[in-house]
DNA sequence: ACCCTCACCTGCACGC
DNA sequence: TGCGTGCAGGTGAGGG
């Protein structure tokens, strides 16, 4: 589920149910979730730490711990987090438990198997590989409309895919990259070098436009313990997207049929009108 | 250094 | 109903 903004949200909602919690004991159970290491060291690197704070880079979720370390933790595809109390049963996929000193516990959960979790030391996270090459946050001063036009013209790829690089913007995925290139009016296939520097203020507006509306309309929802996911789509029609799974179905502007592309064998959505250059 | 494909999993919607 | 197929919001490894 998570791009930039179901990230933020779930981060929002875990510092403020976690925050300060002090992790009594903690249980790996699929080793594979965190490869770095084993389940015993896991669970003695963070058992007794209190969770100062969480926070977020990119779509990594980050638990800042007492003892120096943080918990890097990526949801990728199904990856969920849940509190839940005595009684309640872990879920089926529960690949990660830590038991809070309130009794709750802080469950990871994830279907497909496909979420990562790493311990490093808090003074050199920012020298962890998965965030080391991360591009600048979205709603940083560092990403800047020079820097977006920098790195813009520095590959032949096309913008759809390049957009999805967490190494030249971060925070998009499929979906809202899509949603950017619809209402920049810009043409997925565009070859990034080719973009005019008109093109690409409207994609740098863009970017951040689709992702602040996203992260407000997340900001709204409910907290619900039980189902940290963080889902900002399909709570109503309101919430729908733009042109994302939208095939067939008219265009907002023009109200032709929106078309679906194949690219890095990935969907991408886009109105063949509104989309031309 | 780039680019592309595949792999990692489970579940769901679809057509026969 | 059942089975096969393709698809799913992410990313890294490994090939060319």
């Amino acid at each position: 589920m998570p791009e930039l903004p179901e990230v933020e949200v779930v981060t929002r909602s875990l510092d403020s149910l976690v925050k300060k919690r002090r992790i009594v004991a903690a249980r790996l159970l699929r080793p594979r979730l965190a490869p770095d290491t084993t389940p015993r060291k896991f669970a003695a690197k963070l058992s007794d730490a209190r969770i100062n704070f969480v926070h977020r880079r990119g779509k990594h979720i980050l638990f800042d711990l007492d003892n120096n370390r943080t918990l890097i933790t990526h949801l990728r595809m199904s990856g969920r987090f849940l509190i839940l109390s005595n009684g309640n049963a872990d879920p089926k996929f529960t690949h990660a438990v830590f038991y809070l000193d309130d009794d709750s516990r802080l469950i990871f959960d994830d279907q497909r198997h496909f979420g990562l979790m790493k311990i490093v030391e808090t003074a050199k996270l920012h020298e962890a590989k998965e965030i080391a090459k991360l591009a600048p946050e979205p709603f940083s001063e560092a990403f800047s409309l020079g820097y977006l036009q920098g790195v813009l013209k520095s590959s032949k790829r096309s913008i759809k895919e390049f957009l999805i690089d967490q190494t030249k913007v971060c925070g998009l995925g499929n979906i809202y990259a899509s949603e950017c290139l619809f209402i920049a009016g810009v043409d997925p296939e565009k070859r990034t070098d080719t973009i005019s520097p008109r093109q690409a203020a409207r994609l740098y507006e863009g970017i951040r436009e689709i992702l602040r509306e996203a992260v407000d309309l997340g900001a709204t929802l409910p907290i619900d313990p039980k189902d940290i996911g963080g889902s900002i789509y399909g709570n109503g029609p309101e919430t729908a997207w733009r042109v994302y799974d939208r095939e067939g179905e008219p265009c907002v502007n023009c109200s032709r049929p929106l078309v679906r592309l194949k690219q890095a064998g990935r969907s991408t959505y886009y109105c063949r009108r509104c989309q031309r250059s």
